[in-house]
DNA sequence: TCTGGGGTCCTAGGACCC
DNA sequence: TCTGGGGTCCTAGGACCC
C-alpha cells in the first residue's frame, strides 16, 4: 500500500428502514417508521423513520404515539433486532475486504475504516459500490484525518454520498456551526459552553483548554477544546469489542404501585441479564439498579458484589437494591445493568467514542 | 408531545486509611 | 482543642452515543 493513511467513517443511510423495505418491497417509496412493537398506542419511541416519513418532521426517539399522529398513512413496524443484525454482519464483512483496511465497528449501521490511499474520495466510492453490489443498502462516507473529522464529515455527505473534513478546511466548514452538531457534544453541554460565551465550533476551537476545567473537569474540559479543534486521535482500532456489562430495562404500560409487581419485575429483570452474562461466562462483579419514577426522574442504586457468588447470590443482591425504591410513588421503569470484569486484552481508552459495539 | 433499550465513560463526594 | 495531606474505594448521578 502506499499514499497516505486516511479514516474512513460509513454510515449507512436510514439503516433500519432500509433494511425493512428491503424485504417488503412494496414499501419502497411509502413513509416507514420502525418502533417498539409496531403499535402506536403503546408506550414507546422511534428507532428509524425511512426518508419519506422524515418529510413529516418525525425523527429517531420521538415516541411512536406522536409519530403515528403526524403521519397517519404511515407504515409502522415493530423492531426486528436480529434482522438488522444480520445486515449489519454483511455490511462489516464486505468493509474488511477492502484493500488494506482496518476496520472498527460502532455500531449496527456504522463503522471506522482506515487504510492507506493516494485518493480516499475513489476508494470511498469503491467501498460504497461493494457494499451496494452486497446488501443492496446505500451508505455515506466521511473521510478524514483524525477519527473526529472523518465522524463529522459523514453527515455533509448525505444521503450515498462523500465529504473530505481534514486540518484544512475544519474551520472553513464547519467553524460556524452550532457546538452540538459536534460527535460528543449534547445539548445540557452545548448550553453549559453557551454560558461560556463559546456557541460555536470555531468559539470552541480557539478556547483555552486549561479555561475549562473549572466547568467540565479535568478530563472532559481539555477533550472538549479537542473537539471543537477536530484533533485528536487517527488511529483505527480494530481490536475485538468485549462488553463491559450487560443490562435490561423495562418500561411498563401502566405505572407499578404494588411492590408484588416490584419484586416479580426484578426477578424477571435479573433472570434476563443473567442469560446474557452466563453466555460470556464471565462473572458478575458490580450491580446497578435504574427506577423511573413517573412522570420522569431516575435514581440509580449500585452495589459492588463479592467475587464469590452464585446466581441466587445476584438475584438477592438485587432485591436488596430494590429496597431502596421509594415505597408509595409509581413507578415507570426498571432497569438492572451487571458489571463485569474486563479482560487485559480489551480496547480501552480510546477516546471518545461511546457506546456502540 | 412526553419521552425505548442497549451501551460507555466521567465526576463529585463520602468513607476510610496512613 | 482543632484538625494536614495524600491516596484508594465506593456510590450516585450525569452526559453522551447508536
Amino acid at each position: 500500500m502506499s499514499g497516505n493513511q486516511w479514516v474512513l467513517h460509513v454510515d449507512l443511510d436510514q439503516f433500519i428502514a432500509a433494511v425493512e423495505v428491503l424485504r417488503r418491497p412494496e414499501l419502497a417509496g411509502k413513509p416507514v417508521i420502525v418502533g417498539g412493537r409496531g403499535d402506536p398506542a403503546e408506550r414507546a419511541v422511534v428507532s428509524t423513520a425511512s426518508y419519506e416519513a422524515r418529510a413529516f418532521g418525525v425523527g429517531s426517539g420521538m415516541p411512536l404515539r406522536i409519530a403515528a399522529r403526524k403521519v397517519p398513512d404511515a407504515v409502522i413496524l415493530p423492531v426486528d433486532s436480529e434482522a438488522y443484525l444480520a445486515a449489519s454482519d454483511v455490511v462489516m464483512a464486505t468493509l474488511r475486504t477492502q484493500p488494506g483496511a482496518v476496520v472498527q465497528v460502532l455500531g449496527w449501521d456504522e463503522a471506522f475504516v482506515g487504510t492507506q490511499t493516494e485518493d480516499p474520495e475513489s476508494y470511498a466510492r469503491s467501498l460504497q459500490a461493494a457494499v451496494l453490489e452486497d446488501t443492496q443498502l446505500h451508505c455515506s462516507v466521511g473521510i478524514g484525518d483524525t477519527l473526529v473529522r472523518a465522524k463529522n464529515a459523514t453527515d455533509l455527505g448525505k444521503p450515498a454520498g462523500v465529504f473530505r473534513l481534514t486540518a484544512d478546511n475544519w474551520l472553513e466548514v464547519m467553524g460556524g456551526r452550532p457546538t452540538k452538531e459536534l460527535w460528543g457534544v449534547g445539548s445540557k453541554i452545548s448550553g453549559r459552553l453557551a454560558k461560556l460565551g463559546i456557541s460555536t465550533v470555531a468559539e470552541l476551537a480557539a478556547a483555552d483548554p486549561q479555561a475549562l476545567v473549572p466547568e467540565f473537569g479535568p478530563k472532559m474540559g481539555p477533550w472538549y477544546a479537542e473537539l471543537g479543534r477536530g484533533d485528536g486521535s487517527a488511529e483505527v482500532d480494530d481490536t475485538p469489542w468485549v462488553a463491559r456489562g450487560h443490562s435490561r430495562e423495562t418500561t411498563f404500560q401502566q405505572d407499578l404501585t404494588e411492590p408484588a409487581q416490584v419484586d416479580e419485575a426484578i426477578r424477571q429483570l435479573t433472570a434476563d441479564v443473567l442469560k446474557d452474562v452466563a453466555a460470556e461466562g464471565r462473572p458478575v462483579i458490580g450491580l446497578t439498579l435504574k427506577v423511573r419514577y413517573a412522570p420522569f426522574t431516575t435514581k440509580t442504586h449500585a452495589r459492588k458484589i463479592p467475587e464469590t457468588f452464585d446466581t441466587n447470590d445476584v438475584l438477592a443482591r438485587a432485591l436488596d437494591l430494590a429496597g431502596a425504591i421509594d415505597p408509595g410513588r409509581p413507578i415507570r421503569l426498571l432497569g438492572l445493568r451487571a458489571e463485569m470484569p474486563m479482560p487485559d486484552s480489551a480496547r480501552k481508552g480510546h477516546t471518545p467514542t461511546r457506546g456502540g459495539w
